[in-house]
DNA sequence: CTCCCTGAGATTGCATTCATTTATTGCCTG
DNA sequence: CAGGCAATAAATGAATGCAATCTCAGGGAG
């Protein structure tokens, strides 16, 4: 099996020997998770092609891969926009990512090995560290590796990708909203449970837990959102 | 709400006026489907574009979108194929799908609405005539409607688009397998069951049937492969 | 004063062109 | 005769060019 905890595609861009329109789709992407593209903003693919050092071509590829992966909206012969964020759009997002929740819960407890345990607890601690130190952003990345690699566990490539995509839409709204620090501790009390019923390979039991996790954090999500319109 | 039944992307390509790559992809997908372009094989870029009468520029950009969607493997500077399948990949789809039908029988059974009735309900009855004539082009046909209306009637859109990419790359497989028409009585008779429960509103038992259905149909699949290897 | 029309400028979509990389053939050497 | 190397041919990847479309300011009619 691949490794556990690798590159998690939220850090700065690694400029591999990725082919030019990978490379822009990975930096597009990241300049609208991050905000500085705005949502529903314009994009004004000329000023792009200058910020990057190249053509509209490759631009324009990388737009068409972004827009099935719901970033972009292309509005034929009236250029792209960055996909407005809808909060209504948000339940959606959990509802799906629950069943996903659940399918990990359920396989992920009955394929588990050791060296898996090893590699999500180690990431469990360093959430409890970075939670005790008040250390947020770190937090919340650990968090994204830590649920990123529970799905890795459940051996299934394809739902890992479709997994990453929900990831990634959710994070853009981590911009949007106040976020609410009061959750953060049931958080990671939570992350105890699933880690208890990952380590006893209960299947129903995770997937229980991993679902109710999904639900609780969709709420505090909608929560902040109603508090910042 | 949109209508239930709709084009479903398996029939010939409506040509409308969405933009050249959006027309492309439609119909590569479609000769991938079909087999006219074989699993692994090179994807001719000049051959093609005559064939379609179009520059390589839109071309390339659908090539971009198809490989998002699974359909297509990018190899940097040694050209496009077909994404290869794979026997193994199978499993994982189903495994995947089957989390998606839980959902759909939890929410469909909730949120139908008598107007939805109607209309999967005709569905089901065309299946049963298609059945009975041993129309059995018809009887997939229909059938593939049948289950993209349920995941309709679940209102949840982003979940529908993701349901049909994985009904998608399954369609792709219907051709390496030899159909298993034994299977198809059996499958109607679950089809029965589904829409007792959906009219009887029961959650949990329409998604109990929906998950059992798939997972039949997962095991038909890996049986019919299994005999032409 | 408001609304609609017009046309210049900007932008998009696609075609074409150019540079690089890869594949293939034929030739040379061991 | 087999294996490896080199030159050529073909292909990809990206940049540029061009026609069609949209945007939006300005002016005229109601």
């Amino acid at each position: 099996m691949g490794e556990l905890v690798s590159r998690d595609d939220l850090g700065p861009v690694d400029e591999g020997e990725a082919s030019l329109h990978e490379t822009l789709v990975s930096r597009m992407r990241q300049l609208m998770i991050e905000g500085t593209l705005e949502n529903g903003q314009r994009i004004p693919e000329a000023e792009l092609c200058r910020m990057f050092g190249v053509s509209r071509t490759p631009l324009r590829e990388a737009l068409k891969v972004l827009a099935v992966q719901g970033f972009v909206q292309l509005r034929p012969n009236r250029g792209s926009i960055v996909a407005p964020i809808d909060p209504a759009q948000i339940q959606p997002i959990f509802e799906l990512k629950g069943a996903l929740e659940r399918l990990i819960g359920m396989t992920a407890a009955e394929r588990v090995t050791p060296a898996d345990l090893d590699a999500i607890d180690a990431l469990h601690h360093e959430l409890g560290a970075a939670l005790e130190q008040e250390q947020m952003d770190d937090y919340t990345r650990l968090n994204y590796a830590f649920h990123k690699g529970l799905a890795r566990i459940s051996g299934n490539a394809l739902m890992c990708e479709t997994y990453e995509g929900l990831q990634q839409r959710i994070w853009r709204y981590r911009f949007v909203v106040n976020e609410d620090f009061s959750r953060v501790a049931d958080s990671f009390s939570e992350h105890e449970q699933i880690m208890i019923a990952l380590r006893a390979k209960t299947p129903l039991d995770l997937a229980a837990r991993l679902e109710a996790h999904n639900m609780k954090t969709c709420e505090a999500m909608l929560r902040a959102m109603q508090t910042t319109p």
